[in-house]
RNA sequence: GCUGGAGUCGUCUAGUGGCAAUGACAAGAGACUGUAAAUCUCUCGCCUUCGGGCUUCGUAGGUUCGAGUCCUACCUCCAGCA
């Protein structure tokens, strides 16, 4: 079983420690999405440098490149990438039904590579080898999303994930065993809850999950802001206290991951601040700028003062602007360091301001400013 | 000086008689939430009540119902010859 301790409990809001074969978890945490097990622009020493504590792939990219048992001879997501600290993977079922011409069956997901055209299918099981060959501490189910909002498809992606959840389980369950056999390292699964916007369906879908007792949660599926608390007060208040629980995807916005960790979600990961970041949209205090804009040229003050990130402790807004006019990679590795490590260190300060008691305080005061409210 | 070629939105460029005129770049702005995203969208002569109006293809004339496009002169640049 995955070790989660708890420091500290506030309402839903708790601060703990996962402990996993490759090191602890200081939650709550963001965790860098390290899609093709790389966190894009960035080297994982710099990863490590900007204070990040762990980081998340995912199985689709990697089936497709370089393979899954690539990874395994080469000892491992983390012997692979150089990243010494602990790991998940996403089961690839988000991505999956994000692509055209997907065939999805009560059995599996079929699908063409967009490299080659190489068919592939993935199965529950198949997706629990996978990402047992790629061998991060943490993994996700494989899950079903609704391709619409409608209440019927969320009931229905959500049952289908419940039933895949169980193949997931069993899987697991004989690749657990096999690994304790051959003296491996231990690799833990998180059930996946789904149900949309509706609070009955999340209810349930909660419910479902933590029968099945597995070592923690992911939160799947939450995409509106609007709402997200009352999703989270309602799964989270089922869920059981004592497991880690990962919101899948959230933290684009900083305001995603004060309500994710107000209502009891232990970590988060999100494409957004190193997406935006190469795009040039940075964030700041006082809110997201894009650093190309024309009033930046002559502007040689720090990205943000108050940041102790390599990039404002080293460089000003102008010299930024001048790299992303000139489309210089340089500009896509300071702008990914920064925005990475502005959101690493919302989460450890929202950790810090639970501890002694000052989230509120923190909260109010961070969310006025970057939203100019 | 002679001969030939060329001058189109900031730049390069399409356009050989028919609707401010192609494409790229640059520029201006926006979007991005478990990454087919170093991506995508919009604006890009001036004005506008968004119907449209006005002024434009080196300069000045001319032919024509109509000219970036044809004719004449001039200006500038390039190549070759002196």
């Amino acid at each position: 079983m995955l070790k989660f301790d708890i420091e500290k409990n506030i309402g839903l809001a708790r601060v703990g420690v996962i402990h996993t074969p490759h090191g602890d978890i200081k939650t709550p945490a963001f965790v860098g999405a390290a899609t093709r097990a790389t966190v894009k622009a960035l080297t994982m020493q710099e990863m490590d440098e900007l204070g990040s504590q762990a980081i998340l792939a995912n199985t689709y990219h990697l089936i497709l490149r370089p393979g899954v048992d690539l990874i395994k001879e080469a000892g491992g997501l983390a012997e692979f990438s150089s990243w010494h600290k602990p790991t998940f993977t996403d089961s690839g079922g988000f991505q999956i039904f994000s692509l055209p011409d997907v065939k999805i069956t009560e059995e599996s997901v079929k699908f063409k590579s967009y490299l080659d055209g190489r068919k592939f299918e993935i199965t529950p099981e198949s997706s629990m080898q996978a990402q047992w060959a790629i061998g991060a501490d943490i993994h996700m189910a494989f899950d079903h999303l609704a391709k619409s909002e409608k209440y019927q498809d969320m009931k229905e992606a959500m049952e289908r994930t419940h039933r895949w959840l169980d193949r997931c389980i069993a899987e697991n369950t004989k690749l657990a065993k096999q690994a304790t056999k051959n003296h491996e390292k231990e690799q833990f699964l998180y059930a996946v809850v789904q149900g949309g916007d509706f609070l009955d369906l999340r209810a349930e879908s909660a419910k479902y999950c933590a029968d099945k007792n597995p070592d923690g949660f992911g939160i799947g599926g939450v995409f509106v802001a609007d709402g997200m608390d009352e999703i989270l007060k309602t799964v989270n208040s089922i869920l059981p206290v004592d497991k880690p629980r990962h919101l899948l995807g959230m933290g684009e916005e900083p305001r995603d991951l004060f309500i994710g960790a107000e209502f009891g979600c232990d970590t988060f990961d999100c494409v957004g601040p190193t997406r935006m970041a190469r795009n040039g949209s940075l964030f700041t205090l006082d809110g997201r700028i894009n650093i190309k804009n024309a009033k930046f040229a002559h502007d040689f003050t720090p990205l943000m003062p108050d940041c102790d990130c390599e990039c404002c402790k080293n460089y000003t807004r102008a010299y930024l602007h001048h790299l992303f006019r000139t489309d210089e990679i340089t500009a896509k590795v300071l702008a990914s360091i920064h925005n990475e490590h502005f959101v690493v260190s919302v989460v450890d300060k929202i950790r810090s301001s639970l501890l002694d008691g000052t989230f509120e305080t923190y909260k109010s005061e961070f969310l006025a400013r970057y939203y100019h409210k």
